[in-house]
DNA sequence: AGCTATAAGTGATATTTGTCAATAAAAAAC
DNA sequence: GTTTTTTATTGACAAATATCACTTATAGCT
């Protein structure tokens, strides 16, 4: 962790949170002259499920792995966080702690704000009320999805899921070096590293990805998107 | 659904929302002069997933069906409705649908308040605006747990699970009426019909639960929990 | 460059869980 | 109170997926 400042200001960050556009110039300068940066290592514990939930992360630069540290050692990867996000499990508007873990998959750059400014924020400005609430009800509606994906994929399905994400979300690109292992891999679809490796050598011999060790290569998309969708 | 009215106000309704009790007198008559009440028979359709979705719903008596309708018909109990809850999927603050069906169990009379009233209230006050994130918080959290128990633990685990939270949250007694049949059960736990008959004898063998057909009684609530714990 | 630790890949085997087919028991309808 | 329909239960079997025990790569260190 280093304390120099990296970024300027939140006011022209453009990596800034959507919501962060919906408060007025002096709420900025309130968000801004409240805000800690924190540099990462890959590796390194950003928040820490269970802890105290004193203060909202912003990811500036970088990516993140945020997961849920489950039954005897056992974790399960809810997602990617990456830059212009807001990282706020929903503990911390139930009983201020943290619900999952967060750590850094490269070098990350995060701003750390205070609750007390968040909730200041929210409560003398509507619109960011509203974001705050669109912002838990996307997150919220993506688990829903996940349950489903869950419990009614088939292996194949999930893991055609996970690398579209990879594709869509993350990196933009059809040919991308993954940044998790395989474990990894597995533990974001809930299957075993070696079934990970098994699916994975199965969609490239149907010829609809290329996959060699960290890099991969969607050939067919539509393929892709037809196996993550039938399940 | 009759057109009577049923329920005298929200303000002295004991069945009402916590949230309501951050309005003020005024805005509980703007809440309660817009409100619709509606009748239900155990079966019908409450709300419909992927419909516009247009008004809050608050139970105020009887027990409904939280699911998801997933891939190829088979759905996903997401719990179970019950008084003083709102129900609103998290997709009505995304695109204003409903990212989930609700279907009666028993008689349930329901009130209806356009979400234009709602988003008012939330726009106007800022504690009721907190209520809400903390409700949308409590049920994200929810869904944490959920994945965690469906991708980490077992039947058992699972089944029993269920069963606690049927004693605890639903029925608040060992000794119930289950309402949902094995296959619900089964759409609740992820597991088939058929498993679900044979855990419940399982626990039956070992003595922790007495299981006839919708009667269900715990005889054993620490190992039960401990089943529910260990997975 | 060589050594070491970590991750990837493989095959055999074991578990878990689902599916099918049939019967028994309840509940609902007439 | 039958008849009909739905739900519960059972056993045999099949499919999906995990675990184990290795082998082979890869990537960090010194």
């Amino acid at each position: 962790m280093s304390n120099e400042r990296l970024i300027n200001s939140c006011e022209n960050c453009i990596v800034a949170w959507k919501n962060i556009k919906n408060l007025s110039k002096s709420e900025i300068r309130l968000l801004n002259d409240n805000r800690y940066e924190a540099t990462f290592k890959p590796g390194e514990i950003i928040l820490k499920q269970g802890s105290p939930a004193s203060n909202a992360v912003f990811l500036a630069t970088g990516m993140a792995k945020i997961y849920i540290e489950g039954l005897d050692g056992k974790s399960f990867i809810l997602g990617i966080g990456l830059p212009s996000q807001l990282i706020i499990g929903p503990g911390v508007h139930v009983h201020a702690r943290h619900s999952y873990s967060v750590s850094a998959l490269t070098v990350v750059q995060a701003c750390f704000i205070s609750f007390d400014i968040i909730n200041q924020l929210i409560r003398q400005n509507a619109e960011f009320a509203f974001g705050m609430i669109e912002d838990l009800s996307v997150k919220s509606y993506a688990l829903h999805s996940k349950l489903v994906s869950l419990t009614q994929k088939k292996m194949p399905g999930r893991l055609a899921e996970a690398i579209l994400f990879f594709s869509d979300e993350v990196y933009k690109s059809d040919l991308f070096d993954i940044i998790l292992s395989r474990q990894e891999l597995g533990e974001m679809t809930n299957m075993a590293k070696e079934s990970v490796v098994r699916i994975l050598k199965e969609l490239e011999t149907s010829g609809v990805i290329k996959a060699d060790c960290s890099k991969i290569q969607i050939l067919d998309k539509e393929k892709l998107r037809l196996i993550s969708e039938r399940g």
